[in-house]
RNA sequence: GGUCCCAUCGUCUAGUGGCCUAGGACACCGGCCUCUCACGUCGGUAACACGGGUUCGAAUCCCGUUGGGACCA
């Protein structure tokens, strides 16, 4: 009996890390925390095929910029190693020479067209196709006799009519049939273990308590127990959770957008964000807020709040989230995050002023949705970027606003370079001197210091730009109207 | 084909027989704020898949239908 809670996350290393296996991973790291129990982060590679060490190292890459943290891993090693299935592989051999020994597995010789046939057969029949057990019943002499010609058996687990049940942390009691279940296959013909036997062989050998996955896994779960049940083992809690569908209501795949959490993290969006949008995503918290930290989800976090039916994906609410946060983030941060971005774009950084840099990244704080946006408002504090938009021009082209516009270049060429930064006094100036006031003398004003129709506060912005580059800027602006 | 899961506003959901003329959040629409966009704020549109039961009473329980999904083959 183990009363610590111990879970697992167990990725299949054949590519990105995606939304669907992140949330999975934080429900995971939820309980564990929320337990104070073990958070074990093992690498599913029997699929040597499409397995990369390049999938693993992305994908403890995409978890730790996540802030899910494991206390037991590949990297960090742990009582229960090693944590990568090719490494273990001693130990499922063992069990299946066990399982043999118990009368519980057998080697089967069938070819893959003996296969084909037999199911054609079955269908036609109308039958539903299954295996038929035909190497149940092998004398030893036929084996040895097989093994000898070089064929290489698959190993099948042994089904025996009769029902399964166990109770679901989500959906609760869960039971199933036997029948119709063929002897399902616990060693391929290349010798690697079949993803049911080495999940059950490794949750047992881990000391895995609550196996926390998604639904897709819960027909297996039957298939499973009974594997525990030939070993001699009691199986962990079980808890499936529904998979994040796309907006058809078909599973999440590349053809619906993003799935990556690297894709997410590129394009700008914050940890906080995702862990947040995701948790979000088919849990709702019972005090009702739903900006939660990590510490508030862990917490508050519990099966009973999880939702039983699949959520479809859209980026809405993880936009509103991410502006949130990013509304509310700290000025150094929000600054080394912006600036690859800046450098993506072709800012010379290190030719700027790092306190200049900075005022500029957090006045843009507020008009973000995605950290990737910034490219839209470089032109507005960058030489480099700077040009009139055509509604700009359009804006200060209209004779009146033309007028207004020499007498704001009059005046802010009077103005002393300090008086020039102070927007108080300037604005007071401009609108006693100009007569105007309101949209048509800041809208063109606007329109001929920033080249464009929106953006943040013109109070804020002005004491950035300095005489100088106001100055030169209108005088831009009245040499293209002329 | 078999086994299993699921079904409330456009989306995420609250709801566990009367508190529901169904609540919140995002999105959308409109007002206010305002030089613009955004923020903020106030308000609005919008849902119990369908059909049978059970019950004094059903979004809530049971059965069926339909639809979606998973696994096995």
């Amino acid at each position: 009996m183990t009363l610590k809670v111990r879970v697992r996350f167990a990725p299949a290393p054949t590519g990105l890390l995606h939304i669907g296996n992140a949330r999975t991973a934080l429900f995971n790291y939820l309980f564990a925390k929320k337990e104070k129990g073990t958070f074990v982060l093992r690498i599913e590679d029997t699929d040597v095929e499409r397995s990369t060490e390049a999938s693993i190292e992305a994908i403890l890459h995409d978890l730790k910029w996540l802030g899910i943290a494991w206390d037991e891993g590949p990297d960090v090693g742990g009582p229960y190693g090693p944590y990568r299935q090719t490494q273990r592989l001693s130990l499922y051999r063992r069990a299946v020479e066990e399982l043999i020994e118990k009368g519980k597995v057998y080697k089967c010789f069938c070819s893959p067209e003996r296969l084909e046939s037999l199911r054609k057969e079955q269908l036609s029949k109308g039958m539903m196709p299954k295996y038929d057990g035909k190497c149940r019943f092998l004398e030893k002499e036929e084996i040895s006799d097989r093994e000898a010609e070089g064929l290489r058996p698959v190993f099948r687990f042994k089904v025996d009519r009769g029902g399964i049940a166990f109770q679901d942390l989500i959906h609760g009691r869960m039971s199933f049939d036997s029948t119709g279940m063929s002897d399902f296959i616990i060693i391929r013909s290349d010798g690697m273990a079949a993803y049911n036997f080495a999940c059950v062989i490794d949750d047992h050998a881990m000391d895995i308590s609550h196996v926390i996955r998604g639904d897709d896994h819960l027909s297996n779960t039957p298939r499973q127990i009974l594997i525990y049940r030939a070993m001699g083992w009691s199986p962990p809690t079980f808890a499936h959770h529904p998979l994040i569908l796309g907006p058809d209501r078909t599973p999440l795949s590349k053809r619906h957008g993003a799935t990556a959490v690297s894709q997410y993290r590129e394009e700008g969006f914050l940890p906080e964000s995702l862990l947040n949008y995701l948790v979000l995503l088919g849990w709702s918290p019972p005090e009702g807020d739903e900006i939660l930290s990590l510490e508030k989800m862990i917490q508050s976090f519990s099966f009973t709040g999880l939702s039983r039916n699949a959520p479809t994906h859209s980026l809405k609410k993880l936009e509103w989230l991410n502006s949130h946060y990013l509304r509310h983030i700290d000025k150094d941060r929000l600054f080394h995050l912006l600036l690859p971005y800046l450098e993506k774009e072709g800012i010379p950084a290190q030719q700027y002023d790092p306190t200049y840099l900075k005022e500029v990244c957090h006045l843009l704080r507020d008009n973000l949705t995605t950290l990737s946006q910034v490219r839209d408002y470089l032109g507005i504090f960058f030489d480099e970027k700077f040009y009139f938009e055509e509604e700009a021009q359009k804006r200060f082209s209209e004779p009146a606003s033309r007028e207004t516009l020499q007498k704001v270049l009059k005046i802010i060429e009077d103005l002393p370079e300090k008086a020039a930064g102070v927007h108080t006094s300037l604005f007071h100036q401009l609108e006693e001197k100009t007569g105007q006031k309101g949209k048509p003398l800041y809208a063109t004003l606007r329109a001929g210091i920033t080249g464009k129709m929106k953006g943040p506060e013109l109070a804020k912005i002005l004491p950035l730009l300095g005489k100088e580059r106001m100055v030169k800027r209108l005088k831009k602006a009245l040499e293209l109207t002329s």
